[in-house]
DNA sequence: CGTGTAAGGAATTCTGACACG
DNA sequence: CGTGTAAGGAATTCTGACACG
């Protein structure tokens, strides 16, 4: 299921490069819950690839003017419905029905 | 043809993490001509995941005792098959023989 | 609200070299 | 040959805060 593109292992400073985003706004984007890198024992932050993508719709969204609160909800609606498919997989499997 | 795997993003700390093997071993085998990470700008050194999948090769073939000479010998062989093979197909493509 | 910046400290990475063997 | 280590410098990352708006 998880592969090289949920592997948290890009530092901040790499994910500037490759987002075109400040550090500033990486942090801050985090803050607002809409990314969540992992930390290391040190405590500097390690993003994936999924991160960097994320980043980038975020960006996108910027842009157009949406704020970092409608974004956040965006993402949770997505986040029930990938919930609600799971389950409904999981019933249909448990009791067989069509 | 080149995804997640290939993107040189890593830098070493996490490699020796990755790998459990130490950024001496890392730097040296890179001066031997069994791996080759890309520089930042600044000069630090960035590895692929295939990069760290390499390591771990190398990394057991060296427990087996196996000279850094050796592997490299190796690589060069599976490199011109690859390449023979690429050729073949090239020409395959273009004289539609069969 | 979203982002820039200066501040001070701690950890990272780099290179060239000496060491052992 | 392969790897450890101390050395000195340069760049990275972190947090909390002030600034503007």
């Amino acid at each position: 299921m998880s592969s090289y593109k949920d592997k948290k292992v890009i530092s901040i400073g790499t994910v500037n490069e490759l987002t075109g985003l400040s550090v500033r706004q990486i942090r801050y984007y985090e803050d607002k819950g809409l990314i969540y890198p992992e930390r290391t024992k040190r405590g500097t932050r390690k993003y994936s690839f999924a991160d960097i993508e994320m980043l980038l719709q975020i960006a996108d969204k910027r842009e157009e003017g949406v704020q970092t609160g409608e974004i956040r909800k965006d993402l949770e609606k997505k986040e029930k419905k990938v919930v609600e498919q799971m389950l409904r997989g999981q019933l249909n499997a448990h009791f067989k029905m069509k």
